[in-house]
DNA sequence: CCTCCTCTTGCAACCGGTTGCAGCGGTATC
DNA sequence: GATACCGCTGCAACCGGTTGCAAGAGGAGG
């Protein structure tokens, strides 16, 4: 059915090697044999097989993707970005979906079983046994949106969440707001534990004590709304830091269904400044994730590691910036 | 570094045969040689090259997944779906962003090279070359969220749009709106075009016409607000029926802009029944599609046609259903 | 015309599995 | 005890490429 290297040689009327040799990056062919080979390669539609030549460079060029949050549409973003550069670098990315699975060793296998060059991990929220397992992969890891430090030998790519924390507080307490709430993502996610530790330490600092603190279950609108309905039948804050623009959104819509007018009433600090934060219902004042700058960092290195596995390249934590629209009231 | 078939048959004191059959199934090995061989590979750390294994059988179990819409966040959930079906059944998505790409050979010959078992294209808005490419492919492909009867050989699995148009009118004239519109997806899409002919078709039946058509740019809130802005500065209507739920929201929120309250001003029926839908801001009356149904016959059929490439299977249409929410008025 | 060097080429082994086939030992049948 | 049959095993070829090596071709220089 499909066309081999084997074809190609007869037609061309030289040995396979040639035909390979055409084929292959930066390999010495004399301009008329490849001339003759592309010419029988064309008529036959020849195109070579990457698994065979995978077999042969102990290289597949695919890089397995893996993620456990597919409900955030910031992570169609993060997808989007992913495939993109991954596909101008010859890569390809073979996607695992973690939601399910609650075996790290499984899912590692699989990639593992495929070959693939290297793995990105793109979540914020890995369960902890996950890290150590991939550690060990003898592949390169990238994780992507981690924490910084927590596990040697495995790649940081991402923000440092304490200081976003403390830019939260920071930025809060300097619109005037007192009476301060936050509202985080899951509560075991590292990422929450970093901002709400970073939040408290610089609300302290300045002489205050969080009104509230809570955790939605999920970076999800409802686990968002739900919290803050929760909360409202608790106490009234003057202002919340959520834990993603998501979960802000839920709790907007709950502090609206309870009457509340948005910034005059209650504002709101969102996080990650995903497309849907720009919405003009929503409008959302929030802190900035450089999601492009991450992904295209995580790529850059996984990439290098691929090419060079003794390659101990060292990268910081991107800076977030605030991102000012309507639900905070102004600096005074 | 990795650990093949030989060390494995070395160490267990069998042939290589023994080894590679006790890890397929279905071969026949005696418990002694397979306890034997299990003992060896475990203490090995032994998983067999998935890579070697394809080019000796000729089958990788990867399947292409293409799409090229990478901002309309309802296809996040039609990639959780799709990853965890495959991966369900023993197969990886390898995934192709079409966004960038405007040549759909060379798209479809990547995958080719990858010798992927099956190809799904996960798209309504496929540029009227590409199906032809794929056609040819020699792999089976399914066209998820395609026309159904554009392409001979090209399987389908989705919807009938020209009946949702339908629906969509019948739905707005029952709850006695007139004066409507119709504000498309791009007007390039099929999907959009059937919509519009059901739509129309209806109507005229029930001896009404538009008062406006017209079409978002792209399946995106912004376009969808741009689209209803321009409008209201031209028209005012009673009701619009939307491409999609994405397209609504966007349009929703222009209108209210304008000081229009929803559903007492102006009705909304939106299209997808995506998961935002439900959010208590828009809480929007729509037109359902069967994802799920859609995206589960899609991972079968493909699977079956990898099975057994001569079978013929075809498939029907899946119904659609109204979602009540609230931004239409209800039957009188 | 000979020597040397460089560029190109083909040979053959290899990557890590699968599988048809023939041969083996063991058991059931007569 | 001979025969037939069955389940298991190993041999060796194969999947479709890559690549080290040795040898050939051709040109430059003497």
């Amino acid at each position: 059915m499909t066309v081999t290297l084997k074809e190609v040689a007869a037609r061309a009327g030289v040995s396979r090697s040639a035909v390979s040799r055409t084929f292959t990056e930066g390999a010495s062919v004399s301009d008329k044999t490849r001339r003759k080979v592309e010419r029988a390669a064309e008529e036959l539609g020849y195109r070579p097989s990457l698994i065979a030549r995978s077999l042969a460079t102990n290289r597949t060029r695919l890089i397995g993707l893996v993620a456990n949050n597919f409900r955030n549409p910031v992570f169609l973003e993060v997808f989007d970005l992913f495939t993109r550069v991954l596909q101008e670098r010859g890569f390809r990315p073979l996607l695992v979906n973690l939601s399910t699975e609650t075996d790290p060793q499984k899912s590692l296998e699989m990639l593992k079983q495929y070959r693939v060059d290297g793995i990105i991990i793109a979540t914020s929220t890995l369960p902890p046994t996950f890290p150590n397992a991939f550690r060990k992969a003898g592949v390169p890891v990238v994780h992507a949106f981690g924490r910084f430090g927590s596990e040697a030998g495995l790649h940081i790519v991402g923000i440092d969440n304490v200081r976003c924390g403390e830019m939260a507080a920071q930025t809060l307490v300097d619109r005037g707001y007192r009476n301060i709430a936050l509202l985080g993502g899951p509560r075991s996610a590292t990422s929450t534990q970093d901002r709400l530790a970073g939040f408290l330490r610089r609300l302290k600092k300045l002489g205050l004590e969080p009104t509230d603190i809570r955790f939605a279950e999920n970076y999800s609108y409802s686990a968002g709304r739900e919290a803050m309905n929760a909360l409202l039948t608790e106490k009234s804050v003057e202002a919340l830091f959520c834990g993603d623009d998501l979960i802000c959104m839920g709790a907007m819509d709950a502090a609206r269904g309870a009457g509340l007018e948005i910034p005059r009433d209650i504002g709101f600090l969102g996080f990650n400044d995903m497309n849907m934060a720009g919405w003009s219902t929503y409008d959302l004042t929030t802190i900035r994730q450089p999601v492009r700058d991450i992904i295209l960092q995580s790529v850059a290195l996984v990439i290098e590691m691929v090419d060079d596995p003794n390659k101990e390249s060292d990268t910081q934590p991107f800076p977030c910036s605030i991102v000012e629209r309507s639900t905070l009231r102004p600096l005074p």
